[in-house]
RNA sequence: GGCCCGUUCGUCUAGCGGUUAGGACGCGGCCCUUUCACGGCUGAAACACGGGUUCGAUUCCCGUACGGGUCACCA
């Protein structure tokens, strides 16, 4: 403990947390965890017009559900405004700022003309060094940081190794707009500043950002000391299937949407997420406690991975083999039919989750359990249940109406000696007794579904499709 | 377009000058087996390309190609 390590999460709420932020939020949450250190959570709400409640209550409830904790309460970047004004007039007054007086509609104007001459889109400094008297008075400014004009700008990345920028690549962006609010980039700096962070941790489109961002930290540093550089780890993205950046057309939906539609477990995606970009040796299954201990920054790569649903989902089967009983039947319940029972469903999970790649597949195979007769069935299952399956069916029936002894190895001895009296394989006596229980073709040992329905059930089932 | 980053099986990755280039998912086959799974075994499958450096490059350097990111009074 006291390593003195402080990292952040800060998402923005204009939309759900999908899976490029709960990556990012894992890897600062176990980098924290595993140095000892303080993970901390912001959210950047200053788009006032974007952001939601709706957005920061699922961010919220995602980061639960996937068990990140946060040793302090959110900041709300929005209720720091005065702050970030603060140090915006610092740096105005110390001169490593100026006021702005070009209108949306010049800059436009700027831009346009730099795009017609293949010149690079960049604020062109044409307040930076103008008489404050020749400001028009009384019109609206903004506040533009004065950066560095000559030499490079260097970062140790912890991912992306040594990067430089030539400072003349870097404009003077605005820090407060006309009406007086900060823009992201100085509520970055001052947030992350006065939260003591000491490693920002955020996905590789902040890469840029880095460079623009400095300058603040050095000019403070300059004016009052105390800002030293925090260090910087920028994480590939996820992109989709197809290669490209994450978006709605993928399945950049709330990770919420895999727990609430794809029946995803916790454990699961967060194994999953963990693995995506990141590698120890051959490990692949890796639990929350080993995660905490093996992870480091030195093991993120540096390119972007895809999405792939079917690794997750073999992962998640993974997870559901392990997971206990109960707990999966809980979780399962709500979308059985109404008059399933729980103790049933418990009871019967052993060999309902070893079939399940996720949650769903669990339901679907729990519904012979509570289906009422006369069962529906599948076309297959009614193809089982011709002419010779039903005969079998009735002398199935008899001779298990004799069983006195109801479990499966009793069960089974005596199928299988009905099935050697009749010169037949067992699977001519399973398959119509699996039409017959479960309506379908496929479902839990034959013998296991007999025990599970119950001597009473199962018998019931099997003359309602005798011959 | 400028700047920045990346490129090992289809996908996630191991590798950090000398390996039969390893593992996992997915895919094929076999075994187990009453079905479907699980499990076990097994097969096909990769160092983007071109130059260097070196006794020797997947590994180091430079190009090229391709991919990605970023260029707002959004965050």
């Amino acid at each position: 403990m006291a390593s003195g390590i402080v990292t952040r999460f800060a998402p923005s709420p204009t939309g759900f947390l999908h899976l490029g932020g709960a990556r990012t939020a894992l890897f600062n949450w176990l980098y924290a965890r595993h140095h000892g250190g303080k993970a901390l959570l912001r959210i950047e709400d200053t788009d006032k017009k974007r952001s939601t409640q709706e957005a920061i209550d699922a961010i919220l409830d995602g980061l639960d559900w996937l068990g990140l904790d946060y040793d302090e309460a959110p900041v709300f970047q929005s209720q720091r405004a005065e702050r970030h004004a603060e140090i915006a007039h610092k740096l105005l007054e110390a001169g490593h700022a100026y006021k702005c007086y070009a209108t949306p509609e010049e800059l436009e104007a700027m831009r346009a003309e730099q795009r017609a001459n293949k010149q690079p889109l960049r604020y062109d400094g044409r307040w930076r060094e103008r008489d404050p008297s020749e400001a028009p008075t009384g019109a609206p400014f903004a506040v533009r940081l004065k950066t560095p004009l000559e030499g490079e700008t260097t970062i140790e990345d912890q991912v992306q190794g040594t990067v430089s920028v030539r400072n003349e690549e870097l404009d003077d962006y605005i820090i407060a707009r006309a009406d007086g609010t900060p823009t992201y980039m100085l509520a970055v700096v001052v947030d992350d500043h006065d939260m003591g962070i000491t490693h920002v941790i955020r996905g590789d489109d902040h890469l840029n950002n880095a460079f623009r961002q400095l300058p603040i930290y050095r000019a403070m540093e300059q004016i009052e000391g105390g800002w030293a550089d925090p260090v910087y780890a920028h994480i590939p993205l996820i992109h989709g299937a197809d290669g490209a950046k994450l978006s709605k057309r993928h399945g950049a939906v709330g990770i919420e949407a895999y727990r609430d539609e794809l029946g995803i477990l916790s454990d699961a995606l967060f194994n999953y997420l963990l693995r995506l970009g990141w590698g120890y040796g051959d490990r692949e299954e890796i639990v929350r406690a080993e995660a905490i201990e093996l992870f480091d920054l030195s093991g993120v790569g540096k390119s972007p991975s895809r999405f792939d649903l079917k690794k997750l989902e073999n992962l998640n089967g993974h997870y559901i083999r392990e997971a206990d009983d109960a707990m999966l039947s809980e979780l399962v319940i709500a979308h059985l039919p109404a008059e399933a029972d729980l103790a049933l469903l418990t009871k019967a999970m052993p060999v309902l989750k070893v079939r399940a790649k996720n949650l769903n597949e669990i339901v679907d195979g729990a519904q012979f359990l509570f289906a009422q007769r006369p069962l529906s069935m599948t076309e297959k299952a009614a193809k089982l249940l011709d002419d010779d399956g039903r005969a079998r069916l009735t002398l199935i029936s008899e001779r298990l109406r004799g069983e006195n002894d109801w479990t499966i190895t009793a069960l089974e001895a005596t199928t299988k000696s009905l099935a050697e009296e009749l010169g037949l394989g067992l699977g001519k006596l399973a398959q119509p007794m699996r039409a017959a229980l479960t309506g379908t073709t496929t479902s839990p040992g034959i013998f296991d579904v007999l025990v599970l329905l119950g001597r009473e059930e199962a018998l019931a089932r099997l003359d309602a499709q005798a011959a």
